[in-house]
DNA sequence: TTTGTTGTTCGTAAAATTACGAACTTATTT
DNA sequence: AAATAAGTTCGTAATTTTACGAACAACAAA
């Protein structure tokens, strides 16, 4: 990416974006979904449960991986892929954090 | 986009991701932070905020508004924005609920 | 050693994203 | 009526994303 000036950003924000953006399509969700359910599972399982290539379901884990949301591990000839609970939980403080910032209780559709 | 069986995804999926990929940029986080945190303010404001040109600002907030994540309101000759309450408590618990998925006690560096 | 299984990487194409300045719109002010 | 102010939209360029099949690498089994 080609951020003019990303150093006008804050670090929490070029982090939180960064997991958002790993986040920010359906397969991936999905996929996060599922590896969040499971204590750990491998590549093939994780695709039978999608509708794409395994090329490009491979292009995705990658795309979590290099996010930090999952770790992939090889165990021949398969490769285990799970959650990477510490940096879940740092997204998971760091998304509450942001949606926490808005009162709840005067959830008016039309305030502005 | 173009997924091509978008059909094969769950509608939940489907509506984080959407919210999640309207994060996925640090311009974008920052607008929310600085929403969060106010009742509502105008283009001007938020342009002040960020390193980027107005147009680019504008395509932001018009991503973040096309998620569902701010709403818009023309007060001539300003614009106002603010967090769209309603969708932000969705989002809110679409994404409490994925993280809270993985247990947390357990948090193993390397668990596979 | 050949075959099969499992996943990654490569090459590529189409589409989406990000960014900017310039032009434009809408309404107020002079 | 002209000028100003506030934002949006347009046109465009560079980069990134998404997707696929084919080729490849690593290891196990026949």
């Amino acid at each position: 990416m080609a951020y003019t000036l990303s150093n006008n950003y804050e670090e929490e924000e070029l982090v939180l974006s960064r997991f958002a953006k790993a986040m920010g399509h359906p397969a991936r969700i999905a996929i996060l979904k599922y590896l969040a359910s499971l204590d750990a599972c491998c590549f093939g399982d994780i695709h039978k449960e999608l509708p794409i290539a395994k090329a490009t379901v491979s292009q995705h884990l990658a795309e979590l991986k290099d996010a930090g949301l999952i770790q992939g591990t090889i165990d021949p000839p398969k490769v285990n892929y799970c959650i990477d609970k510490e940096n879940w939980a740092k997204a998971k403080v760091l998304f509450g954090a942001l949606f926490d910032k808005v009162a709840a209780e005067d959830v008016d559709p039309k305030c502005c």
